[in-house]
RNA sequence: GGAGAGAUGGCAGAGCGGACGAUUGCGUCAGUCUUGAAAACUGUUGAGGCUUCACGGCCUCCGGGGGUUCGAAUCCCCCUCUCUCCGCCA
């Protein structure tokens, strides 16, 4: 939810919604009709206050003087319904046109559609192209989708061998490097109620990208950002215990209803992957510089893996509701001869602790904490673009040297028996 | 999965239709006493919102949502969660 204070007041944070593609008229609407609903909750809280004097009297009048009282206290509370009931009314409207309004884009994010992003920067070396990583890993047996497919159906794999080795070494020294960052690892449930969805922001939204457990009204989560985002719902931090944070590891379950036909080979898009993910409850203050911190730590990561990539802003439109900036982190994947994305990361600012809740005591009162959420680590996608950055021309492939002790000291993987 | 019990302020725990936003104890904070501390005694002590220059006033909140009533922590319905016993299980 957005700062209707803010929002009235603040000319650069009223155009940071605009970038993002809001209509003038819902702001102008939402705001007329902000100054509407304080009215009608003035008026039926007066009116209630007249009711409950009126019922507090009749406790203690006499037997006679109670009939005449109680049905001029009837009276005033049909009136009172009535005036609830307009009020409902205004609320309806009003809700509806708060979730119109996203959270307003930073000053430095560029305005525009999704091709209008910024390069920040580029590393390393354009691996020239070879075999695709759904070549080579069913060559050296490391990814098996065919079985997957008979199995469960298209967009499922088989990780395995080294493969498999890789997928634990890679939580592990993610999980080690977060650690040395104020991480503190959490294994968060997968499955959760349809008001976390909703809480956390992915529902309406992303409804039918989203799993449903036929039977218990739970859903599975598509990032382990859900279960995060939810951990200090409704809590009051202290401003000096935050940062909080936290180093995600769950599975991660999405439908990628209306993906058909793009990315199915392979790891790059499944409906199941594990990920490690970064959230931060950050102080107000600090957040823009938390958000470059999340940032060098994935740049950090995808070095020490040495694959090339690029750090791009997004722009203003391709920003989903709740992210104020975001930043994706895009290795390049040498089958296609291009950039694609393996992780990402945003500040929220205090849009999502407003509707979860989330504030911390300050001697000015309470005030919003913001939250930023980044990709440490999916390991299916990375560990594809492992694959296809880091094949040899024997059709082996050279595990990068940061993760072999974490993976039992494998340096090469070459085709079975050989 | 079966059977039962329960959810009230930081915690414990009363209240079962009108003087209850809530007895009391512990804890908290302040004071008295003390060189200081402890003990004892006295007082203090929930949250959110609206309004006011301010003093203050008002509204909402007793797990969540609905209902009955002039009036609900208290009565009725639905939901969620917790605990105990049995079963099952990693």
């Amino acid at each position: 939810m957005i700062d209707l204070t803010k929002l009235k007041s603040d000319e650069e944070y009223r155009n940071g919604a605009l970038a993002k593609g809001v209509a003038v008229d819902v702001i102008d609407e939402l705001i007329s009709c902000s100054v509407e609903r304080s009215g009608a909750i003035q008026e039926t809280e007066a009116k209630r206050s007249e009711a409950n004097a009126m019922a507090k009297e009749i406790g203690s009048s006499s037997a006679e003087d109670r009939p005449a009282k109680i049905e001029a206290a009837s009276k005033v509370k049909q009136e009172l319904s009535q005036l609830e009931e307009s009020l409902a009314e205004v609320e309806k409207r009003f809700h509806s046109l708060m979730l119109q309004v996203p959270n307003p884009a930073h000053s430095s994010v560029p305005h525009g559609d999704e091709d209008a992003f910024r390069t920040e920067t580029e590393v390393g070396e354009q691996t020239p192209a070879r075999k695709s990583h759904g070549e080579i890993g069913e060559e050296l047996g490391l990814v098996d989708t065919k079985r997957a497919v008979r199995m469960s159906g298209s967009r499922f794999a088989y990780v395995m061998r080294e493969a498999a080795r890789m997928q634990f070494g890679l939580v592990q020294w993610v999980l080690d490097k977060l650690d040395s960052h104020g991480f503190d690892p959490v294994v968060t449930p997968v499955a959760v109620r349809e008001e976390m969805m909703e809480l956390a922001g992915f529902f309406p939204t992303d409804k039918n990208q989203v799993y449903k457990l036929e039977g218990d009204d739970l859903y599975l989560i598509g990032t382990s950002e859900v279960a995060l985002a939810g951990l200090h719902r409704q809590e009051q931090l202290s401003a000096d215990e935050l940062p909080l944070r936290y180093a995600g590891y769950s599975s991660c379950f999405r439908r990628e209803a209306g993906t058909y036909g793009k990315d199915t080979a392979g790891l790059f898009r499944v409906h199941q992957f594990d990920k490690v993910e970064m959230f931060v409850y950050a102080h107000p203050d600090n957040s823009w510089e938390e958000l470059e911190r999340i940032r060098g730590i994935q740049e950090e990561i995808v070095s020490e893996l040495g694959l090339p990539y690029r750090v791009i802003t997004c722009a203003s439109r391709d920003l989903g509701d709740a992210t104020s900036k975001k930043y994706d982190l895009e290795a390049w994947l040498p089958s296609e001869q291009r950039y694609r994305e393996i992780t990402s990361c945003s500040n929220y600012t205090d849009f999502s602790a407003r509707r979860m809740n989330t504030s911390m005591k300050t001697e000015a009162g309470n005030q919003l904490v913001h939250t930023l959420n980044g990709t440490a680590c999916a390991i299916g996608r990375t560990l594809l673009f492992i694959f296809e950055n880091h094949q040899n021309d024997d059709g082996s492939i050279t595990v990068p040297e940061v993760l072999r002790p974490y993976c039992g000291g494998i340096d090469v993987i070459r085709p079975k028996g050989s």
